[in-house]
DNA sequence: CCTCATCATAACCGATGATTATGGAATCCT
DNA sequence: AGGATTCCATAATCATCGGTTATGATGAGG
């Protein structure tokens, strides 16, 4: 019935008192704004504007009407500058979810990126596994999700959940054996598989337990697995006290040099991929964008060309 | 930019959570809640909403445009409901000016029916002579003027004032001689101007005087006026004391009764019109127009027809 | 008394914003 | 699985809104 239109039009006449200059002031033509006026009196069905001669004056209910328009228009003016905030990189958010061993090197440094590049928006980070992350993201909870992805073994498994979402490649993750310093193969330049297939294992979480098994399976074996933690920390320390051997990603050997274990590179290589994930909707939203060309940038990848397929990824 | 319509829309969206049950909670169509997202999205440059799959859900900028929502579309609500309770006389406002011999009797009646019968608009009264009533009234400071125009004399110097003002005719006022009761033409049925040629004269306000110089005029005769004073108690005093004779209007004579004077028909009888005074617009004012009516009805007119013109008015 | 300033009105016209009809895709159910 | 359902997007259409220019009426002022 009322809208803002008809609100800055009273407002303007209440301040330039006559139609004429409150014309001027909104950029109009007299006539628009008389009938505006007059639809805006048949619609409330009341007299807003008493014409005297040749001047116009406010009644009590276009006093009403104009009093009103203050607090409207600066509402929508203030909702306007924070859309333009938004749009502008000089507000909003952005909630990142990463899997746990991306925490240690690949957030803080996209976070440092953010922070430096773009000091007003606010970032909030959860820890999470690709699963969790994926369904926050589905779910609306989260923009943008650190996810990984092994080469070959459940790449089905995740690309069910990537339908519908984006994903970019940040970077290949190459998966290392680690064996105790001073175990016989620790001088070897490569590791292959089936050669530990005596050995006690460590596995990590389900994904990469799974990944394990999908390996030694391949390599013709069934690993013995002695421990599990999903804690690389603690799988490091196992291995240090020579109680067994255990796959583990570059991007946790990167974080922190460990002494007294071996790290081979498998042969057949075998790596993962860290990928962020988003919806195409989100995709677009400003702050998303600078989260996921600080992603990029943090894992050295080309933020350009990174809008990539899954590899080996159906269609 | 951003109108009300839209910001309903987010709101709708936000409650109902998908398109199809905000456009049947507005109202709408689904295609029309669909493009009106797009218009705004395009408006603002933003993205408003995140279609994933099957559902939608509002992004951080589509949430700021729905929190507003709730503050912008109150207050238009909020505006609309004092509108509509002025134009139900539910509300709303009279500023009254009355010459001060009305005061005593018809003012006083107006307010009553006015307040029994509207209880909820406020009235505010001021005393004030017609040049000043009217000019307030010219002014916008004044939505009422209760004037009088006394037969013949003057009344053309307040036609020029009445221009582009309606006058509605409250009552006509007889106006009658005063005599101590012991003079000698105290018991006459009538008095005859010319008879009281010679003596002592008290004038009241500034055009009473003119209407009493006015009609000695026509008698034959310039009247020695002995007193001034525009309070008519003083005058009756000044009567009953002896002091002189006075013309003064019925409207006073019937406020109270008053002892040891004589109040005598004129012959030619003389009268001063009561007029009530506004502008064309302020007429269609709900609370404007029960004043009126309140006033015709307290000078015991009929509130129909008294949209008059002047009597011997030019056109 | 004439001129200027201001509002009202008419005729016109483009953009806005709704409708119906239809299609595509994700979700749900069997 | 696959089919039905549900939800959103799009296209085509159309009325109305809301603006413009041109013009008229009228009060105010030199």
């Amino acid at each position: 019935m009322i809208d803002a239109a008809g609100l800055r039009v009273m407002k303007a006449i209440a301040d330039e008192g006559s139609f004429t200059s409150a014309a001027n002031a909104l950029g109009f033509t007299q006539p628009a704004i008389s009938q505006m006026v007059r639809r805006l009196e048949q619609r409330t069905g009341t007299v807003l504007v008493e014409r005297y001669g040749r001047q116009v004056r406010l009644t009590e209910a276009g006093q009403v009407l104009a009093r009103h328009a203050v607090g409207v228009l600066a509402a929508l003016d203030a909702a306007e500058e924070e859309i333009t905030a938004i749009a502008g990189l000089r507000a909003g958010r952005v909630r990142l979810q990463a899997f746990p061993s991306s925490s240690a090197t690949l957030v803080p440094r996209t976070l440092a990126i953010l922070k430096a590049r773009h000091p007003d928006i606010t970032v909030t980070f959860t820890e999470a596994e690709p699963p969790e992350s994926l369904a926050a993201l589905r779910n609306g909870d989260c923009d943008v999700a650190v996810a990984f992805a092994y080469e070959g073994g459940d790449l089905g498994e995740l690309e069910e959940d990537l339908s519908l979402l984006v994903t970019r490649r940040l970077m290949d993750d190459e998966v290392r054996l680690v064996v105790p310093g001073t175990h016989p193969h620790a001088g070897d330049a490569a590791a292959s598989l089936a050669d530990f297939s005596g050995e006690e294992w460590i596995a990590g979480c389900p994904r990469c337990r799974g990944h394990l098994l999908s390996l030694a399976d391949t390599a013709g074996f069934r690993p013995n697995v002695a421990f599990e933690t999903e804690d690389y920390v603690a799988q490091l320390g196992l291995v240090t006290a020579g109680l067994g051997v255990a796959l583990v990603p570059d991007l946790i050997l990167n974080a922190a040099k460990h002494d007294d274990v071996a790290t081979l590179p498998l042969s057949p290589a075998s790596r993962r991929q860290i990928l962020a994930v988003t919806t195409p909707d989100l995709q677009r939203v400003p702050a998303v964008a600078a989260a996921l060309d600080a992603l990029c940038e943090a894992a050295g990848a080309d933020p350009k060309a990174s809008t990539a397929e899954l590899v080996g990824a159906k269609t």
